[in-house]
DNA sequence: CCACACCGTGAGGTAACCTCACCATCGACA
DNA sequence: TGTCGATGGTGAGGTTACCTCACGGTGTGG
């Protein structure tokens, strides 16, 4: 109603991208259920892997969690064997989380089957069109 | 490891967009928290409101939900005064949903929060980027 | 050395889903 | 036309993933 043309096209972008981003959750949920993984785990490991060493209060901040969810996430993983909880060396309090050979090689296996499964998606695009979306996705994301 | 340089961008295209939705969810929740709507039932709302007449079963098909979630997100409706349960006069076992005033209203006002919140993300890209962003995306949503 | 802040976690709560069982009703078929 | 399997909504109860609050063990500045 109160749209004029210029603009009418911002509200569908918003859908669009929701759209894409669904199928995308959808295809990694898919992609996921091998290895019986929660993609908040999925996400909880990939972090433990990627700094080695990872206290539940940083897990908690990069998964944009209460602290105590954390420790729910981190008990999920340990009970998989893909983490290893032990004492911080440097601060008797904390707990650092360490990926176990079986969790290194698991986060490897998902990042792969998440990236074929993203490539398989945007295979639709050309090589100049991917560039263009991720110039244009990047400018939205500061 | 794998990635060869042409196809290395695909997992980042993932997460780009995810991001991206994130951000949108984000905005669009707390442009939603003067009306104590979930994002379901903010999308339920508008399912109602865009065909009339809408029984449960189609509202949880719309929704992706079981049609026992969508009674519980219908009570969720009623209790604000946003819809109306009322029986389907073709089939005596349905029931249909149908907005009140009220709803009608709340639906326009978060519609255009929702308009207002896209517009302001996406201005930050030219017309044409808009477009082209919005040629990208379709492409990818057959 | 002590008050205070911070770490992880037990206890308990909530919201949004789910399945299963049930009753009323519909539609088709003998 | 009566019967019978399928369908529409919902009560009951369970699961999952969050949350807050309270607590004991630990670092730290005055």
């Amino acid at each position: 109603m109160t749209a004029s043309p210029p603009d009418a096209g911002t509200a569908v972008l918003g859908e669009l991208v929701l759209g894409v981003a669904r199928t995308l959750r959808r295809r990694f949920m898919a992609a996921l259920a091998p290895w019986d993984l929660s993609p908040h785990q999925a996400r909880a490991l990939r972090v433990v892997c990627g700094r080695d060493g990872v206290r539940l209060s940083e897990l908690a901040e990069a998964l944009r969690i209460a602290p105590r969810s954390a420790t729910e996430v981190a008990d999920g993983l340990q009970e998989r064997g893909l983490v290893e909880r032990s004492p911080d060396p440097a601060d008797r309090r904390a707990v650092v989380l360490t990926p176990t050979p079986a969790g290194r090689q698991v986060q490897q296996e998902v990042d792969a089957a998440r990236g074929a499964d993203a490539h398989e998606l945007f295979a639709r695009l050309s090589a100049d069109d991917r560039a263009e979306l991720a110039r244009l996705l990047r400018l939205l994301t500061d």
